[in-house]
DNA sequence: TATGCGTGGGT
DNA sequence: TACCCAAGCAT
């Protein structure tokens, strides 16, 4: 296998952006933040709304101290709420599991709510600089580009952990900077639709360039269709409920014109069931 | 392992 | 215009 850290390390020096979550002393708890918000959420949508949130809530106990409603109130249009939710759940878990301090620990960083091996591993390594496989969808790009001559990666694995691992320097600090520069490689070079080979680091020795570039197929599957979907009605209602000034809607006054009633209704009980609605009285409201 | 889950910008 | 795509997670 070819050596990719070096070239890595070298072109994120010298190309890494200037995101608000590299700066030092950002802290543990805006890079957990950021991860939840970067959970299928683009970088340039998120910074904002990051910003406002740790402004709001420097600590986790302070976001536990809040009632949920607010923190997906807050969440805006950043899109799959249910992560705000889970964020709140975290902070009170970390609040009452581990002092209020964000765990450093990957076991203990897995074991709340809304994380898993991606975001556990990113914040082991980008808030406490410990040493571990930090793996996303660039990342799989990436790997999959330049070892294994493929055009997009398969679905994710855990051997996209392996992979990674056995890429990673000894050295804790450069181990860092190597996951890094694999996303971030990946995120602004390495890109899905058209990639700028002749940016990239690793164009001298990308095994999918030196195949010639061959279309390997994509293993990912497709995205289910947006318009007239369970999930359309679903973010139809529940920025209904954000931006309710009373916080609660009369259920008949909640999309009342979507074409279909019944979706409509199975929308607000699926919305319930997740408890990101609460009904009573008729009215339908965030969750206190 | 496969599926459901928001939203908006790019092409 | 209709896709395609975006630092995933829970079930």
């Amino acid at each position: 296998m070819p050596e990719l850290a070096a070239p890595l390390v070298e072109w994120y020096r010298e190309n890494a952006r200037d995101l608000p979550w590299r700066r030092p002393g950002f802290g543990a708890w805006g890079v957990l933040v950021s991860e939840f918000m970067l959970q299928q959420t683009p970088v340039n949508r998120v910074i904002p709304h990051l910003e406002a949130w740790l402004e709001r809530w420097p600590t986790p106990a302070d976001l536990a101290a809040a009632p949920p409603a607010d923190a997906v109130r807050q969440w805006a249009n950043l899109g799959y709420p249910r992560r705000a939710l889970w964020l709140h759940r975290a902070a009170v878990e970390i609040r009452d599991r581990h002092d209020g301090v964000v765990p450093r620990d990957v076991d203990a960083l897995l074991a709340l709510t809304g994380i898993g091996d991606y975001t556990a591993r990113a914040v082991a390594v980008f808030a406490y600089g410990d040493r571990h496989p930090v793996v996303d969808t660039n990342t799989r790009r990436v790997l999959a580009r330049a070892i294994d001559g493929r055009s997009q990666p398969g679905p994710p694995s855990r051997r996209d952990l392996e992979a990674m691992t056995a890429i990673l320097p000894d050295d804790v600090e450069t181990a860092a900077v190597v996951n890094a520069a694999a996303m971030e490689l990946g995120a602004t070079v390495c890109i899905a639709r058209i990639p700028r080979c002749d940016a990239c680091p690793l164009r001298d020795r990308c095994a999918w360039r030196a195949a010639g570039y061959p279309d390997t197929g994509d293993e990912r599957r497709k995205q289910a269709k947006y318009e007239g979907s369970d999930r359309q009605v679903r973010g139809a209602v529940l920025k209904t409920l954000r931006d309710a000034a009373s916080h609660a809607v009369p259920l008949l006054e909640v999309v009342p014109d979507w074409p279909d009633p019944q979706q409509r209704d199975r929308a607000i009980d699926s919305l319930i069931a997740d408890g990101l609605a609460e009904a009573s009285d008729g009215l339908l409201r965030l969750p206190a």
